[in-house]
Parts: C-alpha cells; structure tokens; sequence
DNA sequence: CGACTGGTTGAGTGGTCTCAAGTCCTGTGG
DNA sequence: CCACAGGACTTGAGACCACTCAACCAGTCG
C-alpha cells in the first residue's frame, strides 16, 4: 500500500514537476533563464502544460495572442500561409524555445500558424503575467531582444537566400541547419532527429513539392544524402554544406 | 526642379539648426520618443551628427559595431552582399529611423552594409552610451523591442513573398510600399520621393537588373506606371496593390 | 480489401537569368 | 556653352531552372 502510493505520488510529481519551470532543463536557455526561483513560483500559477498532438494547431494565423507559448518536449513548426495556399515555414520550435512571441509583444494578430510536428508538450503562459514579467523583470527583457535579435538576424539572412540562391542550394542548407539543430550521430554519419515530410522539407526551403524531391534524390544518387526509412542520414555534412555555398559560417 | 532645390535648402537648414535631439520633428516616432529633455540633454555630449554624400558608406557588412545610428534627414539603404557580389536590399531607413542597431544590442559584427542615398545627415550616439540607455530606462527598451518587432514581421513577410511571388508581383508591391512610405502627391497620381536607381529596385525586390527594366516598361505599357524624368508616378495605386496580390492589408 | 497519405518520376511550359548589343542621360572639364 | 566619357537604362536572343500537371508506386489504416 505505501509502495503503492509511494509510486502514485512519483507519477504525479512527474508530471508535475515537468510543468514547472524549476527543473526544466532547458531553462538556462530559455527565455526564462534570468528568472529565479522565486520568480518562477510566482508565475506558476498563471501557466499551464498543454498537450498537442502531431498536426495539432497551437494557434492559427490572425488569431489575437492570448498568452506566451514556451515547448517543453517534442517539435513545432510556424508557418505563413500564403494567398494562393501555399504555405512558407518560418521556422521550428523545439524545446526550450518560446513561440508566439512577436505579435504578442507588438500587440497584433498572429501572422503565423503553429502546428505541432509530433507529439508535443507546450507550456503556456497568459498575456497578462507575461506583460508583467516585462514591466518588472528588465533582465527578462534584455533576453527577449537577443531572441528577436536572432531571429531577426535569421530572418533576414534567409531572406537574401530565397532572393539569390538557386533551390538545391537552399535544400542543401535547409538540411545542414536540420542537422546541426536536430541531428543525431549515428555509424556512417548525422541523422536528422526530426520527422519532416517531403512537403514540409519544399516549405522550409521554399519550393514546391516535386522540385524538393527531385533535389533530395539527386543528391542520394551523389551519396551526399542516405535514406534510412522514413529520415535522412547526411553522410558528409561539411560535403553538402560546400554545395550550400554557406557564407555565414 | 528649382521648386524641389528649394525644398531641400530648406530641409538641410531644418536639421543644421537642430542638430539636438530635443526639436527633432522625428523625436515622437522614433527610437527616443519616450526620453524626456533631461536624458535627451545628458546624451548630447555622446552624440555626433554625420554627414555623408550619396554614395558614402555608414558602415561595411563585417565591421565591428561602435554604436547607433539615427537618420536624422536624407535616406539610407541598408543591404546584404551575397556570395557571388550580388546585392540585396533589406530595407530602407529615412529620417527617424535608426540604423544598425540588431548587431549592437546582439553584440556581433554587422550582417549588413549602410549606404546614404543621397546627402544625408545621420545621428551617431556611442555604443557605451547606447547600453547605458538601455539598462536605465526601461521605456527604452520597449520602444527597441517594438522597433525589432515590426522589423522581424517585415521579415518574415518578405521572406515567403520572394519564396512565393514571380518578380512581377515583388516589383509592384516594392513599388507601392515605396509609395507608401515615400510618396509625394502629384497632379496625376504619386511620385516617389525617393531617388533609387533601376539596379536599387531590382535589389528590393530580389532579382536583376534587365528583369526589373522589362517589368517597369511592361507596367508603363500597361499605364500602371510613369516615368517623370528619373523618377516614377503610380497614377493608380490601387491598381498596382491589385498586382501586387498584396496580401496583409 | 479499398481509401488514403506520402513519395517518386516524366513531360511540357513559362518565367528568370545571362550575355550582348545598343541608346539615353548627366555630370564634368574644357 | 559644348563635347565627351561614363554611368544608367533599354531591348533582344537564348538557355536553363523551377513550376505545373499527371501518372504511378509503396506503405498504412480502417
């Protein structure tokens, strides 16, 4: 009986302690990673663990923000969807990564989706203990403009690329970035630890469907690319980034 | 022509006057519109107004940032330089505007060269003082974070267009968002009060030189532009917006 | 088993880029 | 004021890249 509610009580602070922010493990990234504990007690009340499954919306463009959403576990995808339909990936969430973030600070609708890519843990944080944070916390501001900063920055840079470099190159990048941010080693190489389909891969590099398939297979028959099931293996990254023609780094 | 020399005289006077922050008609939508006189006043001795001739560099993609910039008349470009040489503008800064500051407040070197458009004069406040701002007022902070804001949603809005749109589309909403933020009102139509060269909106709107001329003469073909000496009209925006396939407002 | 999703390949077309003339402006120095 | 050099602009021809449409295959799930 004690063992019993012994293991009760463990299952429960699991699934407890992981919403709190405390233990996370990926505070000292986070947007939260200048908070104290204190601080972080304080805001618990106000912050909730959502569960997403694969394809599930955390919220859709031109929705109004509600609150701040912060991944815990699993992948998201924010994505632009343009007038003919066809969508644009701006970028990916993983964990420890805020989301949602712009348009609540700037006070506008979303002009983004997101959607979760697997299964997935969200932390959500209500708008109004987030405005707070901001008034009160100057350190958590300083950290919030070194994330727009970057992302800017990102934007930007892969705004010149759309502009001037040819689609294989883009993919070619797209997949080097994917490795470096999701990749796995495995024998013969990195794998990419994130479940991507065809179409969402075209999204991100900003193309069309075929045309990324066409790339990805072109580069399998130059072995700088293995298919291993459903993922990818990049046997050679430093290869395929020459493809690339990376100029950042 | 000697009504628009005049125009100018008199611009070049407004801002020698003035080269204080306190009277600048731009003070209220800029990055400082949140000082009051006296921190307006106790940053004057870290500040140095600029002037430089068409043409002329603020600072070069790779340099090490030394501290803020603020267009205090004239226009600016700020552009990215791809790998091959090829050029991209990534936006536009006139009076009011600040420049260069995501690479201060990210602490890195410059991603992105500035150039003066024409004669232009430009606000220098040191990067010490810059920072010290930042930390004392947190007004100031937020401002910037707005500032940041709307620049990564412009980002990332251009970024699925050159994804997405056919140079044609790009061309004409580069040419009414110009409109827009430059736009004189003529008898006819709206000027554009901005002196760009053919290769300066190929390089807004992510293509070439030759693609953009045949655009711009396809659209006066079609008496959706013209041309008034170097300068363009757009007779009826509306009808470029159209287009343009705009897609936000 | 059929419906469905994801992946793959082919054929054809049109949009953009490149290269290569030329012409039109404009600022400059005689 | 003119002449001129050099930059800015314009147009054409050709090649190629990337998109569309269409068909087909391989799993997966009910």
């Amino acid at each position: 009986m004690a063992l019993d509610g012994l293991f009760h009580q463990m299952e429960k602070m699991k699934s407890r302690d992981n919403p709190s922010c405390e233990n996370c493990r990926h505070r000292g990234k986070s947007l939260f990673g200048t908070l104290c504990s204190d601080d972080l007690a304080q805001l618990k009340p106000h912050k909730k663990l959502r569960q997403y499954r694969r394809r599930e919306l955390l919220f859709a463009q031109g929705n109004v923000p509600e609150g701040l959403f912060c991944v815990a576990a699993g992948q998201v995808k924010i994505f632009q969807t343009g007038i003919d339909g066809r969508d644009q990936i701006v970028r990916l969430a993983g964990p420890g990564d805020p989301i949602g973030y712009r348009a609540l600070f700037a006070d506008e609708a979303y002009n983004a989706s997101a959607e979760a890519l697997e299964e997935s843990e969200v932390c959500f944080i209500d708008r109004a203990s987030v405005l707070e944070l901001l008034e009160d916390k100057p350190l958590f501001m300083r950290r919030l403009l070194q994330w727009l900063c970057q992302d800017l920055r990102q934007a930007e840079e892969r705004m010149r690329q759309f502009a001037q470099k040819p689609v294989r190159e883009r993919m070619a990048e797209t997949l080097v970035l994917l490795a470096q941010a999701f990749g796995k080693k495995v024998p013969g190489g990195i794998q990419l630890g994130i479940r991507l389909t065809r179409q969402e891969l075209a999204e991100l590099a900003g193309t069309v469907l075929e045309t990324a398939v066409r790339c990805i297979s072109e580069m399998k028959r130059e072995k700088l690319l293995r298919g291993e099931g459903r993922s990818l293996i990049l046997p050679d990254p430093a290869a395929l980034a020459r493809v690339a023609r990376l100029d950042l780094p």
